[in-house]
DNA sequence: ACGTTGACTCCTA
DNA sequence: CTAGGAGCCAACG
């Protein structure tokens, strides 16, 4: 434990290592959100280190780090990927559908799947 | 050591 | 839908 972090991370090469290993299990045509990845990896309000984590991966680590998206279900930034378009047009090849507002319908895409209990039942 | 800054999320208005 | 604020916590200057 290193003592210059504030205690609630217990290493962070541990906690980028069980990221990554989270984003690499987002199978194709599905998509998960920051914060999903940080329950995962056991820390869970650490979405932002996720994205982070994400930003640091690059190119040596071939991580589907494009099916990591927000809440929302919105896009990474431009700077993220070159532009939206690139990561609009990797997701649609995988059968992600993204609207032309650059809008993920997360219902339908959320890997892992959403708690039952939070699905509606008039749906 | 401290202030700022994010590939974030949540809540209000 | 947008805008602002708060909470979050590692990284960086």
């Amino acid at each position: 434990m290193d003592a210059r972090y504030t205690g609630l991370i217990e290493m962070d090469a541990l906690f980028y290592e069980r990221v990554y290993n989270e984003v690499a299990q987002i199978p194709a045509g599905r998509v998960c959100t920051y914060g999903r990845i940080a329950e995962l990896a056991g820390y869970p309000k650490a979405s932002r280190e996720v994205g982070l984590a994400m930003s640091q991966a690059r190119s040596e680590k071939q991580l589907p780090y494009h099916r990591v998206v927000n809440k929302n279900g919105t896009l990474a930034p431009d700077y993220a990927f070159g532009g939206k378009e690139k990561q609009k047009a990797l997701l649609r090849e995988e059968g992600v559908a993204v609207s032309d507002e650059d809008i993920i319908d997360m219902r339908r895409h959320m890997w892992p799947d959403a708690p039952l209990t939070q699905l509606s039942f008039f749906d």
